[in-house]
RNA sequence: GCCUCGGUAGCUCAGUCGGUAGAGCAGUGGACUGAAAAUCCACGUGUCGCCAGUUCGAUUCUGGCCUGAGGCA
């Protein structure tokens, strides 16, 4: 069976990503997967920057709005529903773009990654339970030496403090009896499912991101995201819940509950947004075969689009 | 006008009994394979307000000046 094309659109968070997505889709007919851990949610809407509906209503989307916020979501559940979705478009004569900024999504969706073999989601949960009250209870350093017994390359890796890795490798030698080692080089191997081009918006100047992260944020107060927060926190969620984790609520928690000024909260929630854009680019820096548009340089969004079809035509890609 | 207390990293401040200085926050770089908007690792040179004086040596002591806050008139 020939590769399924593939467009992506990503880059940090405030980038721009969502217009550039629908216009993009709207020239070539398209139909857009969101790739963004968060939109995911129903209800968490002007924190997410959810494209509105109006926006939605220009051209079709997916994976946005598949999940209530107390129930959990993750990268294999993605592949599995990215690719159901990529074929579907496909098959109906549409050009999948995949657009968000959670990369470990669309890293893992181009890279062919597959976690299909770990067994009920209710013994997963089990297991990692045990395994982090036990990090909790003999420390970093201990769990990192019963893990350097059955996985020593990935004990090697992993810093004490890091409980999620260290109780994830462990947790995936008990579920499956391999190392999680063995795991990573066997999903190396793997060839990706798509013939795919991947865009990433970018600045040249990291002050002109961070503006425009702190003019939306101040954007989204206007626009009631106090009262998303609210909302959110009324579900009263634990806090390991995905949802809960979304920037953008979980700073205005103190402020709805009285121990903080909002301002404070706005300081708080902006400076999260700063970081959570640095990570992104770290991790995108990373990544080969990815075409920048840099947006600063770019007198405006019809020269940035024109620069996407160009790259689009001399890649060949349609 | 007088008195008191300040002026040290982008911010808030500590400190140097005289040998040119360090915390928190902010920021930066990196990692990342079933929570990823998560999680973790690493990174601290700045006219010590300005000008003189004392001293081998002053950010530190002395004097003057500038400047901020408070007090007295």
């Amino acid at each position: 069976m020939a590769k399924l094309k593939l467009l992506v659109i990503s880059g940090p968070t405030a980038s721009g990503k969502t217009e550039f997505g629908i216009r993009l889709a709207e020239e070539l007919g398209g139909e857009i997967i969101s790739a963004d851990s968060m939109q995911i949610y129903k209800g968490l809407n002007i924190g997410t920057a959810k494209p509105t509906k109006e926006e939605q209503a220009r051209v079709p989307h997916h994976l946005i709005d598949i999940l209530e916020p107390h129930e959990s979501y993750s990268v294999a559940a993605f592949l599995k529903d990215a690719e159901a979705v990529s074929e579907d478009i496909t098959e109906r004569g549409k050009l999948p773009i995949v657009v968000g900024g959670t990369w470990l999504y669309i890293d893992s969706l181009l890279k062919g990654r597959e976690f299909s073999e770990e067994g009920e989601e209710e013994f997963r949960r089990l297991t990692r339970k045990e395994l982090t009250e036990r990090y909790d209870e003999i420390g970093g350093n201990a769990m990192l030496n019963e893990l350097r017994q059955f996985d020593p390359e990935r004990a090697e890796r992993l810093a004490a403090n890091d409980k999620k890795r260290i109780v994830r490798a462990y947790e995936f030698y008990l579920l499956t009896g391999k190392t999680i080692t063995q795991f990573d080089k066997e999903s190396q191997e793997r060839k990706s499912k798509f013939k795919s081009l991947c865009f990433a918006l970018g600045f040249k100047e990291r002050k002109t991101l961070y503006d425009r992260i702190e003019r939306r944020a101040e954007k989204m107060l206007s626009e009631g995201i106090l009262e998303e927060a609210a909302y959110l926190m009324s579900l009263k969620l634990p806090r390991s819940a995905g949802a809960m984790q979304a920037i953008g609520y979980k700073e205005l928690f103190p402020y709805l509950r009285g121990e903080c000024t909002l301002d404070d909260a706005e300081t708080e929630l902006k400076k999260n947004s700063r970081r959570y854009a640095k990570r992104q680019l770290t991790f995108m820096r990373a990544a080969e075969n990815l075409n920048w548009i840099e947006f600063d340089l770019m007198p405006d969004m019809d020269f940035a689009m024109r620069e996407a079809l160009s790259i689009i035509e001399k890649e060949k890609f349609l």
